[in-house]
DNA sequence: TAATAAAGTATTGTATGGAATCGTTTTGTG
DNA sequence: CACAAAACGATTCCATACAATACTTTATTA
């Protein structure tokens, strides 16, 4: 484990749930890894606080997928294979389908201008080169199609599955040494949306996450075949 | 409360998650209502334990989406608006088209087979009349679906969807008095498993899922017009 | 020596007590 | 009487102690 978790005791939430943040963007960031031992009183103890919180956020990151428990052998990381990554990828594509449709009745003037300034930033950020800022540019754009879908649930359920490959997000973008491309898609989804062409906008959309999940497939398979 | 939840304590599962059970079963089938507080103390001496594995459980019926929890003030059973029940019918929509489609590359003699004798359970149970047989046929005809599409994470998010509108699930098939429609559907479907047509099977499933989005609705809306 | 039993340690599971917080009722004051 | 303040009760939240179980190491026996 990697030493030092730290509890950015950001508020008054709950200690479980600031237990539960804290875990979650570990195992995010891969400072614990996959398959690690979620030990109660060695976290604990890390974190300063007693097993009780500890346990309580370790049932929800259960919940989430992000931990397994045996009952009685204790927790630890999830374990994801290169079918688990496929099959998350296969249902993130069948959901922003429905959510680009959505999306595409919902759409106003005030969504289009949101999203032409994501993709602004993302210009920015790709002539700086800086790949955590693009990436960040294009959550952006994302998040607005998600919340122009307007449904919420649909949008918690897309969440989770990016959590589940979120270890992998800034390699597709690190592979597309050229953004052209990615930025061209996007231009075309919001012309698409703008039109209110849901067939043509959707299309687009596959083809947009297919980039993303070859990428991730290769790095899958490069770990895969290292790796013990 | 609906009087005395019981422990099935089947087993030699973690208590939490005996609790758990016991609670998700309790909400799916109304004897807590939407709303309704879940006290831990209340809670723990109903079912004859601690607060402990009440709280864990508390936290896993959280992230399932079937209580949710005001920091400090407690947990309750999760309320569903209409607009929510749609929300949760379009993504089931949407997972089960690529479901289905998934089914029909993997298809097989044998799951062919079971989908017939589902077929044969529900027919017969419709002879008899029996709705608790009927929708129990129906369940294991579309779970035979889901198994052939070979991914358990859409599985489990299928199955979390259908939780959230279990206490539906008698409607649809009693609205339905003509039972005749579904098993057509059924049918077709199953042909064009066989033929390996997914574009066909694919709208059939549409339709198909069509007809209870339309029962669910009437239903919800007969509610919300007469309770407060 | 190999296999098995026994003892000891580490870790999870459950119960319980005390502190903090939220609501409600009661009391006090203009 | 109206309204603020204070006291009380209920409940969540966290810590901790004890019990049960799984794992590891040591000891015993064939």
């Amino acid at each position: 484990m990697k030493e030092d978790l730290k509890l950015d005791t950001d508020a008054f939430l709950p200690l479980r749930d600031v237990v539960f943040n804290t875990l979650r963007d570990s195992i995010l960031k891969g400072e614990l890894e996959p398959g690690e031992r979620l030990m109660e009183i060695h976290l604990a103890n890390k974190l300063g606080v007693s097993r009780t919180p500890i346990r309580e956020a370790i049932r929800m990151l259960e919940q989430e997928g992000l931990a397994v428990t045996i009952p009685r052998k204790g927790a630890q990381v999830a374990k994801m294979t290169e079918k688990d990554l496929q099959d998350v990828l296969e249902i993130r594509d069948a959901l922003d389908e429905l959510a680009v449709l959505n999306a595409c009745k919902n759409m106003t003037e005030d969504y289009i201008s949101q999203l032409r300034s994501s993709m602004v930033a993302f210009k920015n950020a790709a002539d700086r080169g800086n790949v955590r800022d693009i990436v960040e540019a294009d959550e952006q754009f994302h998040n607005v199609i998600y919340k122009a879908a307007d449904n919420p649930k649909l949008m918690v359920i897309i969440q989770n599955l990016k959590e589940q490959m979120y270890r992998y997000r800034y390699e597709y973008v690190k592979d597309n040494a050229n953004y052209a491309q990615i930025l061209q898609e996007h231009a075309e989804i919001i012309a698409g949306l703008e039109k209110g062409d849901g067939e043509y906008v959707k299309e687009i959309m596959h083809a947009h996450l297919e980039n993303q999940v070859e990428a991730v497939r290769d790095v899958i398979r490069g770990q895969e075949g290292s790796a013990k």
